[in-house]
DNA sequence: TAAAAGGGGTAACAGCGTTACCGACTGAAA
DNA sequence: TTTCAGTCGGTAACGCTGTTACCCCTTTTA
């Protein structure tokens, strides 16, 4: 009988990536950022901490590839949201997939995007393939300017708007300054009113 | 010749206290949450670790006094925002305090808001005297309830939603995803879109 | 005066990220 | 085929973290 990690090992180093990522995604997943550290990831993946360092570089290097796991991701969620016919519905439908990917995965999310890793900083490029995510929402917003649904305007600059409407209320929840109600009120009334305010006079 | 600690000592338990938690505001505002470590406090107030454990009962007992003075500190700063004889240009004012606090002090800013201090999560009744620091911003939109400046609506439901969206930016901006001055330009498109959202038709 | 009690320093514990050392294994060259 | 170079990985250690058992010393109380 061999181990998971003597199976991988024969497998390639490849495998031994990302068997040591399943380990952490799990890790994470289950028990939060705390339950992160080198030595407890080795030991789940059954190997010796030094794997980690040859293969990732050290923890940061290992996080990193979590990071990008995690708006791999997000990136699903979001862009399995069904079209809909009007496009401000689906606009409106991709912020509730925001908040829903959110809630699912907080610590993903937290560590996305309020660095609560204490030493982990995304690399310029990590940092610019995440950017990629948010394409799903500003080709929406696009849509909804070119139905002559939203004013004449840049639609990033909306798009961003309403990721940081929708951001905000995300993280104030995880931080419990609100509960679950409170936030899914605000996340709604805080979308009607960018809506209303982007929308072409009717 | 007495070392601060001891004269700390000989004025009595709080200024003990207060001696450490000067300390500890110190070292957060120089060189973030990492550098609060209760060996590097006790060390740069001249005691032994033991007395941070019988004073505040762990670093946690610590942490949250610093949560509580990092509210008292953005409470000043939001407090201290002149008044306006318009009270939506007011609003805006207040608005742009919050997003200034938390460029001046960040690092009080994440741990107040963003958690970043790995095992600590404050007190129930810590987290009730921290929503009094929204007393002002409340209370702006009720004047601009009351001038009628803003269509009929729960004005702590308002607030909230400026909160969020204020909250949004910055924390976004503190993470690295807007630059200084993208942040500045979507912070005044978010309250231009809010605020036209919630006046009353002109 | 003697006893009780409490605060604080020392030194230790387990755990953290990281790495120097060294053995083992692989691949190429002779 | 044999030998040598080079790399990969396990062991054990270093310095750091939060925390606490132990003991001394001071202060208060009987």
């Amino acid at each position: 009988m061999s181990s998971a990690y003597e199976q991988a090992q024969q497998a390639g180093q490849g495998a031994v990536r990302a068997a040591i990522c399943d380990a952490a995604i799990e890790l994470l997943v289950a028990e939060g950022p705390a339950a992160l550290t080198v030595r407890r990831i080795a030991s789940a993946v059954g190997c010796s901490t030094k794997v980690i360092y040859t293969l990732f570089g050290g923890k940061d290097g290992l996080v990193e590839e979590l990071w990008r796991e995690g708006f791999t991701r997000f990136g699903q969620a979001l862009g399995g949201v069904r079209r809909d016919a009007d496009p401000v519905a689906y606009l409106e439908a991709i912020g509730r997939a925001y908040r829903a990917y959110a809630l699912a995965e907080p610590h993903y999310y937290r560590i996305m995007f309020e660095g609560v890793v204490p030493g982990f900083e995304p690399s310029p490029t990590a940092r610019q393939d995440a950017r990629e995510t948010f394409a799903v929402p500003v080709s929406a917003v696009e849509e909804c300017l070119k139905a002559g649904l939203f004013a004449e305007a840049d639609a990033v600059e909306i798009a961003d708007t309403l990721w940081i409407a929708a951001h905000g209320v995300v993280s104030l929840e995880l931080a419990g300054f609100f509960t679950h109600d409170e936030a899914e009120r605000r996340f709604e009334k805080m979308a009607d009113a960018l809506i209303s305010a982007y929308s072409t006079p009717t």
